[in-house]
DNA sequence: TATATTATTAGACTACCGTCTATTAATCCG
DNA sequence: CGGATTAATAGACGGTAGTCTAATAATATA
């Protein structure tokens, strides 16, 4: 279904959306999301301001595709490593979205701030951004839990929540996502004592 | 500090405030924090737009100002209840806090997402809404440790942002926050083995 | 009373978002 | 080739936030 025949009418400039993404991520990275308009974007993009909205709704959804197109790639290979414990691959995932909300922290609260204005935009965000991370962190679990690193009995979507939820919640009052924060999650969660109950 | 003297040039009008504050309140419970315009404030106060700037730096100062006066005020009274366990009070405050934002959930996504686009505003943010609702459930944690009904060794800080996290990610996302919900989190929080472990 | 000082008001102003329109360009199909 | 159809472009448009200015009003002080 992804090409079809192309009934009629002039077909899209088939290099526009990628030179809007890249001129996208570049002023992006370089003034920050507040900082740069639609405008901008279409005038270093070297297009009419309609060709973006053609692509995307808003703001938001152009940004979310041109700098998290590699959405759940930069997790997903090396945290199913079965030598290593499962906490220990938990604060290893940690630190490393830590690293990279270092890099793009500030994109980020932008566009979770945006999905809160944007009915279309917070599903779209969600389904894209939101799901496949909270997944990562559910399926590890449900291997810990398969290992019997934490109990039978723990309710992993709210073990879940709270790891999530633990870094949205600094990351959006302005606090600092470190190793030591990575660590003091990954303790918590796996708390010698968590594995000691029931058999579900 | 509070009144002084009143050096020179014409006083503010004291009824102003109150007046403009009504108008936010009746305006953002019946349209929403989006829909209404500052224009429309001051409009429904019957003021000029710069009386409100003279008085709140943006829209969401003066919405804080205006539909959270009670801060921290809905939730102290009656939760140190030593008859009841430390998991109890959780769970209650948790259902308190969540009734709460069935009425005003939309309003603090909107202050939320303006906080991320605002430097100034979140700090104002974090000082009268954050901070005062973060220290209601370490407190109630600090008791529980203190009673021995979780474990001394346990990281009050982190499991203080599970649980505030844990809403805000719920509440961020469009999930709905019920009672299953807040037992669900003050269940996991306390979990029996939890208060298992060392002395500290 | 006269002056300095601050508040209020109306309205101009810039900047932005997202929509819409009219014109021109590129393609398909008969 | 000649319609029909869709895209791209430039620019107008309405709505909003927040700033700024000029005129007027209310107060303290000399």
């Amino acid at each position: 279904m992804s090409e079809g025949k192309r009934s009629a009418g002039r077909p899209r400039d088939a290099e526009a959306a990628g030179t809007i993404k890249a001129a996208t991520l570049k002023l992006v990275r370089e003034r920050g999301y507040e900082a740069v308009s639609i405008a901008a974007i279409a005038s270093e993009a070297g297009v009419a301001r309609q060709t973006l909205y053609n692509r995307w709704n808003t703001k938001a959804d152009l940004v979310l595709d041109a700098v998290f197109e590699e959405t759940g790639r930069y997790a997903s290979a090396p945290l199913n490593d079965p030598t290593q414990t499962s906490r220990m691959q938990l604060e290893r995932f940690l630190v490393q979205v830590f690293e990279h909300l270092a890099e793009n922290g500030s994109t980020i609260r932008a566009l979770i701030a945006a999905a809160q204005e944007n009915n279309g935009f917070r599903e779209i965000f969600r389904k894209h951004f939101v799901n496949p991370r909270e997944e990562i962190v559910t399926d590890l679990l449900k291997r810990a839990q398969e290992r019997r690193e934490i109990g039978q009995d723990c309710n992993i979507n709210i073990l879940s929540s709270f790891v999530h939820g633990a870094f949205w919640y600094a990351l959006l009052n302005g606090d600092t996502l470190d190793k030591d924060f990575a660590r003091n999650i990954a303790d918590e969660i796996f708390r010698s004592d968590r594995k000691s109950s029931g058999q579900g």
